[in-house]
DNA sequence: CAACATCTGCTTGTATACGAACAAATCTGC
DNA sequence: GCAGATTTGTTCGTATACAAGCAGATGTTG
């Protein structure tokens, strides 16, 4: 018989849509440092949220953050190092942290909108329109 | 007039592609955690790249795995203590250190190929088969 | 052949990212 | 009101991820 020899395993690495999920999350970062001085794509992910939320616990703002709480707890105290946010504990719960951000953070973050937003258009310079709001939803959907 | 008042910023991190990006690739390497036995998405590219072109020096399988010299350091060495690669001096060129897979190596990414599978099937599931199709393919021209 | 540039692999430093274990504070059921 | 469960924040260990700088090997060009 013709079929009888076993044909390679055709595994294509570059194929996996966990494969380009981490490559376009990486292209993604680069871009991001590339136009928004001094902050990580998730630290300004954290000033997004305290600028839309106000105040929250140090646990609340990770779960809104998608960080877990020893990923938080850095990320806080990089910004707390830069003057960027502040905390203080709860008066009612004992146990919370309250993080806000500063002057300063506030006057960060809108500096920092217009370069996160001009690295938003490159990551997707090379979709149409159409593509990038297809795109879209197809992610919100996969989440 | 009516319009008077500046309208409150409606920045919403939730949409912001950057930021989907980051949760589909954590939610995709948890899936993937939960299905694949002791390896790493990172560490499972390295093999199924190794399977896909033979041995190849670090820095070149870095490149074609998407890490740099320093992230596929780690990883190498990671699976070189696991005994599924191991590493020799390439004759010809003094500075190469040529991986390949070991018996081992072959024997766990056959293993782990099912398992990824599963996982990037969880990790779409949510999507129809035309919708799966339709973000692959936006998902390789956004990269 | 000698000066120069490039490539390879390594190290350090910084920044996510998460599991696991822990203590203190709070809440819940009885 | 009190024992048990839950929540919060912390620490430790492990694993990417990348910039920058380094030394040694190789390639190129005059």
């Amino acid at each position: 018989m013709a079929n009888e020899m076993k044909k390679p395993d055709p595994y294509q690495l570059s194929q996996q849509i966990g494969y380009n999920l981490r490559r376009a999350n990486q292209r993604h970062v680069a871009i991001f440092a590339k136009h928004v001085d001094g902050l990580t794509p998730t630290q300004f992910a954290v000033l997004a949220r305290l600028w839309e939320c106000g105040a929250l616990s140090q646990n609340k703002l990770g779960r809104l953050t998608a960080m877990d709480s020893a990923t938080i707890k850095g990320v806080v105290e990089r910004l707390r190092a830069k003057g960027l946010v502040h905390s203080s504990a709860d008066q009612n719960d004992q146990r919370l942290r309250l993080v806000d951000l500063t002057q300063a953070g506030r006057a960060a973050f809108e500096i920092a909108l217009d370069q996160a937003l001009a690295a938003r258009t490159e990551t997707v310079e090379r979709l149409t329109p159409d593509e990038i709001v297809a795109f879209e939803a197809l992610l919100a959907k996969l989440i």
